[in-house]
DNA sequence: TTGTATGCGTTATCAG
DNA sequence: CTGATAACGCATACAA
């Protein structure tokens, strides 16, 4: 292992040289520099940056904490902001908490340690669960809820609920099941939020017979949808909290013997790439996920920088896709 | 931004013993370690780990190198390896490559530069563009078949895809087409030749027009499975090389009013979540991605701690699932 | 068991 | 434009 003492003496020249010809090629002479670099060649030196970051006390890393990095909607998040962190020289920690709050804690005392200098958040932040991100470590939200607090990037869930219950209102539903996420999750709320809201827009009366939490996997889905089917009256449309639990919810609708979407509508949201090839193929709410990457990134790299920020709260937009699973009602037997 | 200085000073000892007293507690007295530990508490002090890799010249990170962490099998992979790293005390830099041989190089860089400690690669290194990773780094790769050299840990391809072979023909189906990866891919190759196998081993001439190339995207299952319903004698039975392209291939095949697996059996590879819950539930090989990942990561590490290994390939059982989207050949009209 | 002193590889400051 | 040298925070060899 090379290091820059013995490209300096091949070179002729004083280690300070070299480190400007790699860091301020401008600041040497094209002599020096033709010395330098074929110094380099010659004994295949390699910077060390671990040295150079403990020297400019920066790591050029982020850790992004994801609750489950298997999550389709995550990952894609993530592969953007990877790919948008490559670009800026900064490396990406990849954090998977499992939901557990004590790996988060070993993932924020990462930065603390300076062996990264941001985080990038990938859940909505619950009340109860609160992960106490000391005020003087960078720090953005990337899937936030309009609970959340600190510069995040997030779509309107509630609008984009809304947008979903309205559309299944105007093909004529008026009993429309939903299963949830957890019932404290932000996302639940926000999105609950914007069905409540679509119903009382049309003047139909909230029924809480007609809600079923899940926890946003294929299973809870699953298991979820089969209260609906116990009912003697069905609802005509199940709009559920994201595509995984419509996903889940169609297997067991069809296992009864309902046909979607002739008996009953279904809706996802997140629009995760299964949910243009299911059968039928999912009405749902594309997230943006590529761009909330990117944002996120750009944001937590000028809070790093300490750059001000153009705004706290980056609100995306949302598009609502129409595909197969959604249908008018079935006429009353 | 405390440091053992300041710790030292406060606890009245030398910043050798603050030092020892973190890293071999048992080297210290309990009197020593008391005051230590309550001047750490008193001045807010959190070791600089950029100084301590540098010193101890390891980074105590690996990076992961995978063509897409969209591909819930690879997530699901770097899962368990994340999980192993974290047990372990090391991090894990994660390097989506997206198939571009330019970002692999640059990740590569990063662990000669010493960023990171080794490598996993969780990509079949196939023979046109395999990367250069200099044989003096710790690298081994997670999702190898036969051709893959070095420091592995894979399951057998061909004989998976043979038993998946075996048990179609002994349903009776004679017709088999395929849907492949990329031709060159050691995926391919590998389950291909099970596939080759199953049929010689039951006496079937092996047909030519009867393999579609897809690229193991659910895109490329749609696309190719058209070739088969223009086919005047459809084969009854299609095995996909993997999940992705099987789930494609069926929106095909439904499109075209072809019931599975009434008319025609499909089958996948790789038994991701959405296996379990598309329509029909798929038919497929369940590799074990979670044992794939802890012993990737255990591999490495030896490597990086420069002990000896077991083994150089460590080669896991995948089990063989059968779910709905098989049958028994429909009659001939 | 503890303290002193040195060096890890780099960048930055300051003279030349 | 270049060179000598002092940090950066920590771990360790060596001496006590």
């Amino acid at each position: 292992m090379s290091n820059i003492r013995d490209v300096a003496r091949e070179a002729g020249v004083s280690v300070a040289t070299v480190s400007r010809a790699l860091s301020n090629p401008e600041k040497v002479s094209q002599a020096s520099l033709n010395k330098v670099h074929s110094a380099i060649d010659k004994v295949g030196y390699r910077p060390n940056m671990l040295a150079r970051s403990f020297r400019s006390a920066k790591s050029y890393a982020v850790v992004v904490l994801v609750p489950d990095i298997t999550n389709p909607f995550f990952s894609q998040v993530i592969r953007s902001i990877e790919d948008r962190a490559q670009q800026k020289g900064y490396a990406v920690l990849l954090g998977d908490t499992r939901g557990v709050i004590e790996r988060e804690k070993e993932y924020i005392r990462r930065v603390e340690t300076r062996l990264a200098d941001g985080v990038i958040q990938l859940r909505p932040d619950e009340p109860g669960k609160h992960t106490e991100v000391p005020d003087d470590i960078a720090c953005v939200n990337a899937c936030g809820c309009e609970s959340t607090t600190g510069p995040r990037v997030r779509i309107d869930n509630r609008g984009a609920a809304r947008a979903v219950v309205d559309y299944l209102i105007s093909l004529g539903h008026r009993r429309i099941g939903v299963i949830t996420g957890l019932k404290d999750n932000p996302h639940t709320v926000d999105r609950l939020a914007g069905y409540k809201e679509g119903l009382a827009a049309a003047g139909i009366e909230f029924d809480p017979s007609l809600l079923a939490e899940g926890d946003f996997t294929m299973w809870s889905g699953l298991n979820s949808a089969k209260q609906f089917c116990a009912m003697d009256d069905i609802p005509t449309a199940l709009l559920c909290l994201n595509d995984e639990m419509a996903i889940g919810a169609m297997q067991t609708l069809k296992l009864h013997g309902l046909r979607v979407p002739e008996d009953i509508s279904v809706t996802g949201f997140d629009d995760i790439s299964y949910a243009r090839y299911c059968d039928p193929s999912l009405t749902t709410v594309n997230q943006p996920a590529e761009e909330i990457g990117k944002r996120a990134m750009d944001m937590l790299l000028r809070l790093i920088e300490g750059e001000p920020l153009a705004q706290e709260e980056s609100v995306l937009p949302a598009e609502f896709v129409i595909r197969k699973s959604t249908a008018v009602p079935r006429k009353k037997s």
